[in-house]
DNA sequence: CGCTTCTGAATGAGCATTCATTCATACACG
DNA sequence: CGTGTATGAATGAATGCTCATTCAGAAGCG
């Protein structure tokens, strides 16, 4: 898996030879077919193995958190974090199986929906102990939030030159949630 | 072109075969490569002659507008309008493109740079105004609100059952980027 | 030995790409 | 006009290459 997951980062899901994986894992190809029952179950696997794990690390650090904030800023933090220290398996998780037409279509990544749900869980939290707004819509909140997290992370991951750190973007995507990007109004309390 | 958007939409870049675009363009296959180089070339010219047009008419619809607020809401609905109008069309761009190691590598993607631009345009002149808070980092929102949109746009776009509509995540994202999700503070006038 | 695990060359299916051929249309000429 | 000639767009069967997958045999191991 770890071969795969690099392999896969390198040259895409298509554009990987089975060959390839096999040497990276200094294994000969036909080995792959003993624990993967073909190239689709490799990444299908890999994904939900490494997923579980996210999820788990993820639930654990927020079970901590009394406040829906402080839970929301730390699923940030965590998943930035866990780009910096996984950037080849973040580059695969969010690229293959979250955009190719084929898995999402014959596969419903149940740990992904998983993961989803962590946010909408701690949207639904925030409305109940009035931290947060109560207008909002924790199904578009979720997507909305994965999205901007994946998208900065894709970028970071992907590009040559950073136009940012990991830090900056958790403050700013983090700003973003707390308070929007206008100019705070003044206050009631100088 | 046309034909391509439908074929890919439906099975993805790597599942859609020459002759299924060659059949739905009712052409033959060869005529194809009249037109196109190859595979590739019809996947990226088809991107740059739709991206031309949407950023184009982007700029039309924005150029109106004298407030960095109206800008952006402007943006968001825009996005969304024209997911909801060609909505084969958004999955393709959104899905095909960003998504293989192997397009984002080889292939630089100025229309979408642009695209990006203009978002970094409207944070920057939303600074200047003063209508934005000042510490924002254009570099990073510009993923991130983009990041939102394509992600809230193709589950939207790809999911049987619509768990919200357009007009709510527009409205929802835009909340988002105006005040965040937090329950506002009493403000200073009553 | 007998069982399990691994190997990697051989197979053949799938599919992008090519190109010899067709044919509708435009043009030339008496 | 009517006939002959040129053009080049369109065709789609044939080609050939690229891999995923298989499996007969080798290698470990107790």
């Amino acid at each position: 898996m770890d071969a795969a997951i690099q392999v896969f980062a390198a040259k895409g899901f298509y554009g990987a030879r089975v060959s390839d994986i096999a040497k990276a894992a200094k294994v000969a190809d036909g080995t792959i077919y003993l624990y993967f029952k073909n190239k689709d179950d490799l990444l299908i696997s890999l994904f939900e193995d490494r997923m579980e794990g996210i999820v788990a690390r993820f639930r654990h650090r927020i079970s901590d958190e009394p406040s829906a904030v402080a839970r929301l800023r730390g699923f940030i933090d965590q998943h930035l974090t866990m780009v910096a220290e996984q950037p080849t398996l973040a580059e695969v998780l969010t690229r293959e199986l979250r955009q190719s037409a084929k898995f999402v279509r014959e596969y419903r990544a149940p740990k992904f929906s998983e993961y989803l749900d962590l946010i909408e869980e701690i949207v639904e939290y925030g409305r109940q102990t009035g931290e947060f707004a109560e207008g909002i819509a924790p199904k578009v909140l979720k997507r909305a939030l994965f999205g901007a997290l994946d998208e900065v992370s894709l970028h970071w991951v992907t590009s040559r030159r950073k136009s940012y750190t990991l830090e900056t973007a958790a403050e700013e995507i983090w700003r973003l949630c707390a308070q929007g990007m206008l100019r705070q109004p003044p206050r009631s309390t100088p």
